[in-house]
DNA sequence: GATTGAAATGAACAGACGTTCAGATACTTT
DNA sequence: AAAGTATCTGAACGTCTGTTCATTTCAATC
């Protein structure tokens, strides 16, 4: 037997990543074998290599995506008003964007350390600019009178570690609601910079 | 050659959990060879099971006995005062405790999907305890009317996210002191839960 | 100084690892 | 229908994995 049935790359492509997302996610990755992987998708381990250099680049393409697409979307939602108005859009996109790709998160999260260091660079330096999103806003807010935020760098950190978090523990059947859940994280934060 | 010279068990013991310790938490269990562990104290690899009955017993250890302490230090500082007190005195412990052990930290949060299922489930429950002393503040906050929280478990949750967040940025030579960062932090925990 | 027990070696085990590649098969184009 | 190309298999590679164990060495006890 060699080619499958039905076999295409613009299929095969997209659902090795898949499987090597929720995998890596579940197991981490050093945990997970090409073989497991392949084994997900339905294929031998040595068909993944026609759709990546190596495992390495699996785990990078994942999460250099990701941090991408996050600051993609992050700028198509942002306005332009006050500084509060514009932490509680920040807020909310953050909490709703990573609800809807725990996976995803966890492994930019759990994961870096075993990216390769020029990797590693390219991935830190989207987070950079990410969090440099954030403390736009907050030095925003302290011109305005608004704020009260003693470091602008250490209170990103804070809001940011606060609303990433919600991803460890929230279940989609649980008690909240992901409103409720989003309402109260923008409350807390709101008031966490408070004057 | 078996046996070395000066050799202990009272002194390789614990150089074999710091080594796991170190390697741990600086590549990721799965990542961690036992040879590489062994190397790092100076055996072989054989002499490891002296001391561990195998590679997940040396990680639980590590990791439970981190939540012991843990639950120790907590209770050996725990005031009884007002909410706000307690809050603070609970703040700054645990900012302390871990930016003391930074790897200890970094490892029972990130390695708990390596634990076999029932050292998971022992972990876990040390874990509920940790947190269900913040619920016990938060919900002591509210009954004198000085603290404003919609839910004491999701504010508990976001809390500790948020402190323990600080060691994966704080650098020992960086440009803020410890003290400099528990002060900064204890001001956004006081503003967020405050009524 | 002989005996004993703890502590370590070093080799061995069977299996899994990431990766490569010649060859087989399915689809597309001619 | 034939040729060509994309896709996948299956076997192989050298290396590493966690773990076991007979053997050896060191330190303490008698």
């Amino acid at each position: 037997m060699a080619r499958k049935i039905g076999s295409h790359s613009e299929i095969t492509g997209p659902r090795v990543r898949q499987a090597a997302l929720t995998l890596f996610a579940r197991h981490g990755y050093a945990a997970v074998s090409m073989r497991q992987i392949a084994a997900e998708v339905g294929v031998q381990a040595g068909a993944l290599y026609n759709y990546t250099a190596d495992k390495q680049a699996l785990l990078f393409d994942l999460m250099q995506t990701h941090m991408k697409d996050l600051l993609v979307a992050l700028d198509a939602c942002s306005d332009t008003g006050n500084a509060l108005r514009r932490l509680e859009t920040f807020s909310r996109f953050h909490i709703r964007y990573h609800l809807d790709r725990p996976d995803l998160v966890f492994i930019a999260y759990m994961e870096l350390r075993n990216l390769s260091d020029e990797n590693f660079a390219a991935v830190e330096a989207l987070r950079g600019r990410y969090e440099a999103r954030l403390r736009d806003i907050l030095t925003q807010g302290i011109d305005e009178r608004a704020f009260s935020v003693p470091d602008v760098k250490v209170a990103s950190m804070a809001i940011i570690a606060m609303l990433t978090g919600i991803t460890t523990w929230y279940r989609e059947e649980g008690r909240l609601s992901r409103a409720e859940v989003e309402e109260i994280y923008w409350q807390m934060v709101r008031k966490a910079v408070s004057a």
